[in-house]
DNA sequence: GAGGTTCAACCTTTT
DNA sequence: GTTGAACCTC
């Protein structure tokens, strides 16, 4: 039996848990403690003792999570017939196979969705307020059992006439494909002998499942194939959307027998971000985690009287790390040329993207690139699907589904061409198409957005669907790029950077004055443990925020780490002169 | 149908 | 303080 390197060099529980193939096994793990390294060594173990690949299905949350573990496994010489997919294209391929009345599902983006519920809500009259009534159908439909009776009588009513709409066009929102996949799994799946035949499942980021994630996990297990859950509760910041960390506490006797295994030694963090971490999560059984580190690193924090004098002291911050190159830092001399950091060895973390708006200008007057990491912007996201819609109306497909997906104004526009103009546009080369169809919807493009566009016509031509096309191309941070990241909290999990900057560190904004306060903790705690060297810890007197100007105060979350900051040197001249600008 | 006014939201995000 | 949806007028 041939050795894979990605067997090699586990300490042993890591080892333990790749290879625990008797029972169930909940793995606890921490940040850096090497939660990839298992999945894919596992993977590997599994295969070394014989497994086929098509036995052993991996469970992502994104697929980029997928992606990143396929590579790895591609890397160490085991690729093929893996199966590594997230819970959403899991479900989406095992209906396309399985629901032989509905073709090939069409799924819709929330933005669809809501204008799909206001439009059908709105046609019967329907006067009460819909986005609380939208917010609340969301939540409903992560849970299980979704009791629908129980619910007041408005909600149950665009339940219904949402989800009857939707099967009117064979459309499933992401939530469908999980509770669709539950439901045939519910009355068929026991029948039918080879619905599942897995061996052994993986799942990552547990943290984050749904209860209905945590059912048809249930379901698909529940032909005595082994799970390994793996995550951390305390990195669990998806509670807006569903998660809910309880499940890995559930997993344990749900999942009996079950060995229980949390990973302690952190590879990534030296000990003092650990420590920091774990006093701001102010969770009493969370495990203490040990530093493999040989420094204890550094954290700072700094405050300032305007978010625009934060912003300007981070990219100065950063201009002296990265060697300085810019006017100012030779200026004052104060590039030293010592221990020089990548700009990609930085990361800008903040709570809210607006604010990261604030640093992207600073960073530009002082000449430093930058990337936005994360999320792209849902709203080109918007218009470029639109496009789309547009132009399979145009090629004739679907009418009624496509014309319903466009704000009642461009319907209009729409329905006014002329059949001769309709003709003339079918004709058209992709791009003047475009061109045509963008007037008409009176769309503009920022140049990264026609870039887009340009490749996804490309892939059009090819046959494939333009909305598809485009999500393919999104763009994602690149690290092989030398640009400082500029990403909110949530968008930082899983990344690791040598310096990172907490920014607008307040009462209000960290913690999030609507938020729910575990989950705040917990999200500063994702934050500081990104850094693999030294973080710095910002925030600003003032903040304009939605018009409005509120005075604020340091986050409560930093006296309880009062003592690991490290107390910046001339911190008292500073004050004096920042007292004496004060009489001017 | 274009163009103006008012009103209410306004975080985090993946599929 | 910005945006989008809804509602108005010409």
């Amino acid at each position: 039996m041939q050795s894979n390197p990605l067997l090699e060099n586990l300490n042993d529980l890591q080892e333990l848990a790749a290879k625990v193939t008797d029972t169930n096994v909940l793995v606890e793990a921490g940040p850096g403690t090497g939660k990839t390294r298992v999945l894919t060594a596992r993977m590997a173990w599994l295969i070394a003792q014989g497994c086929k690949p098509h036995d052993i299905l991996a469970i992502t949350f994104t697929n980029k999570a997928a992606n990143e573990m396929a590579e790895r496994l591609g890397a160490a010489g085991l690729s093929g017939q893996l199966q590594i997919t997230t819970y959403h294209s899991w479900a989406f391929n095992f209906l396309k196979d399985r629901v032989p009345d509905r073709a090939c599902p069409v799924v819709v983006t929330e933005n669809e969705q809501k204008r799909i519920l206001t439009e059908v809500a709105r046609s019967e009259g329907f006067d009460g307020k819909i986005k609380a009534i939208f917010d609340r159908i969301q939540f409903l439909k992560q849970s299980y059992p979704i009791k629908i009776e129980e619910e007041p009588e408005d909600v149950q009513l665009l339940w219904k006439l949402y989800h009857d709409r939707l099967s009117a066009y064979n459309l499933y929102d992401y939530d469908d494909l999980i509770i669709a996949a539950i439901d045939h799994l519910e009355s068929q799946g026991n029948k039918d002998e080879n619905v599942l035949s897995y061996y052994h499942v993986l799942i990552d980021e547990f943290q984050d499942v749904s209860p209905a994630q945590y059912k048809l996990t249930q379901l698909i297990a529940s032909h005595g194939c082994r799970v390994m859950a793996i995550g951390d509760p305390n990195q669990s910041i998806y509670g807006f959307r569903g998660s809910d960390p309880v499940f890995m506490r559930r997993f344990e006797t749900d999942f009996s027998p079950c060995t229980r295994i949390s990973l302690t030694s952190a590879y990534r963090c030296p000990q003092r971000l650990l420590d920091a971490a774990r006093i701001v999560l102010a969770v009493e059984e969370a495990p203490v985690l040990k530093s493999h580190k040989g420094h204890a690193g550094n954290i700072t924090f700094k405050k300032f009287q305007t978010p625009e004098k934060e912003a300007g002291w981070v990219a100065r911050k950063i201009d002296q790390l990265s060697g300085g190159i810019s006017f100012e830092s030779l200026n004052q001399g104060i590039a030293s040329g010592q221990g020089l950091r990548s700009l990609s060895d930085i990361a800008i973390l903040f709570r809210i993207n607006r604010i990261g708006q604030i640093f992207a200008k600073e960073l530009e007057k002082a000449g430093i690139p930058y990337q936005f990491g994360g999320a792209a912007n849902p709203l080109s996201d918007e218009k470029l699907n639109k496009l789309w819609h547009l132009l399979e109306f145009i090629e004739g497909r679907d009418i009624d589904y496509h014309l319903f997906m466009l704000r009642p104004e461009e319907r209009k526009r729409l329905l006014s061409l002329t059949s001769n103009l309709k003709k003339e546009m079918k004709a058209m080369e992709p791009s003047n198409l475009l061109k045509t169809v963008s007037r008409l919807l009176k769309f503009q493009y920022s140049t990264s957005e026609a870039r887009l566009l340009k490749k996804a016509i490309k892939w059009h031509q090819r046959g494939r669907p333009l909305s598809l096309a485009l999500k393919a191309e999104q763009d994602v941070l690149d690290f092989h790029v030398e640009a400082v990241s500029l990403l909110s909290l949530h968008a930082s999990k899983g990344l690791e950077f040598p310096v990172v900057f907490i920014t607008g560190c307040e009462q209000g904004l960290i913690p999030w004055e609507k938020g729910d306060i575990q989950e705040e903790r917990r999200l500063l705690y994702v934050g500081l443990t990104r850094a693999s060297e030294q973080v710095f810890i910002t925030c600003s007197m003032r903040r304009h925020l939605y018009g409005e100007k509120i005075e604020t105060q340091p986050s409560p979350f930093l006296e309880d780490i009062d003592e690991l900051i490290s107390k910046e040197k001339g911190h008292r001249k500073r004050r004096k002169k920042a007292r004496q600008k004060k009489l001017f």
